[in-house]
DNA sequence: TGCCAACTAGACCGACCGGTCTATAGAATC
DNA sequence: GATTCTATAGACCGGTCGGTCTAGTTGGCA
């Protein structure tokens, strides 16, 4: 998919700025003109690379986010033996982007997830492959760390909800507190349950 | 705050707009005339009620749903005598509106929530407000259940971003797979912290 | 060297954005 | 009955939106 011209930079740029203001303003929140300033870039360009204008270039974002997403959480669960340490981890590192920028940078997905309507049908189904993905690769984890399969599908929905909610409410307040609270509940609440069925031996 | 004039039919039409356009497509996503289309009101009327402008409006559609969704929950909590299963009524009925609506109507802060930006003082600030109360809320809940005091507070975060992620998650997927396996788990790991916390004594 | 494609560049456009302004209708006050 | 205040009504405005179009530039290849 990936053209591997002379000039990929361009195109990486504009994607780029896209996803940066995904995270800060969301879709409708960015003109085309904001984009092209960010990428330093003149207006043709981008409907050179991009014919189906924004929301094209939207989508390719949201993939971009998905693949880069999905690549960086299967470094962290390698680098980590524990997969609840690894999923604390995830949460932690996302708090630290958000306190970074000041409260301004969330998750690029989640903005134009809720900005999205029905007809909308192409980016839905691009942020709907991207949650899936990331859901997936945490379910994985999670039934290495011993859990049954449909625990661990449930139990990767409740962290993915877990993490969006609560980075949502932290940039709301502009605090850390509420994601770090989040947090310490969720995996609190995972070890715990792990505990139990380590001990019940795991009738429900 | 409210007027108590003759017509204040007008100016709750239009709150009543905005909080649907805050569901379904956010606060950058509707026009004012979409709003005044759908609260069948010309213009000179919304900036009569609301001198600020849309920004005015979405603050006092902020504070309405606040209100509205506070007394709810709290009707809720009166009626059931479980708070756990308080908490599972809460999101099974939020997961009802959403699969009504064929996957428009989520929730009407978390999207502007997105959208703020730092520039956005006081539209955050009215936010803040609103989840802070939802926390207190459900907090309190937890509290006369049995849980401790910073336990509550923790709990209560993390269902918050439980509800707000699920309703996200399962908007983009039009299914509401992804909410019933958020709540499933929640609930599942809260009733077995809490059987936990019986048995041993609340040791941590 | 001439050619062609990919890419860069920005002027230009109609539509729509949020917001202001003036005019009017209706109820309340004297 | 005149006046005043609140509410309704919509024409109007400058600015910005996303998008199109044409012209130049560049690099690879015959």
């Amino acid at each position: 998919m990936t053209k591997e011209t002379a000039s990929t930079g361009t195109r990486d740029r504009l994607i780029a700025a896209m996803v940066d203001a995904l995270r800060n303003k969301g879709y409708h929140g960015v003109g085309i003109s904001d984009l092209l300033a960010s990428a330093q870039t003149p207006k043709g360009v981008l409907y050179h690379h991009f014919p189906g204008g924004k929301s094209e270039l939207a989508i390719k974002a949201i993939e971009a986010v998905a693949e880069q997403l999905g690549s960086s959480l299967e470094k962290l669960i390698q680098r980590t033996a524990d997969p609840v340490d690894a999923m604390t981890l995830w949460m932690g590192s996302a708090q630290k982007m958000l306190e970074k920028s000041n409260f301004q940078a969330g998750c690029p997905l989640a903005t134009i997830a809720l900005e999205s309507t029905g007809e909308d049908a192409e980016i839905r189904a691009a942020l709907n492959n991207a949650f899936a993905l990331l859901r997936a690769k945490i379910s994985q984890v999670l039934g290495v760390g011993g859990m049954s399969d449909p625990a661990a599908r449930a139990t990767a929905s409740l962290i993915v909800s877990a993490y969006e909610g609560a980075l949502l409410q932290s940039r709301v307040a502009e605090s850390g507190d509420i994601m770090r609270e989040t947090t310490e509940a969720l995996i609190g609440l995972i070890r715990a349950g792990l505990l139990k069925h380590a001990v019940a031996g795991g009738r429900t």
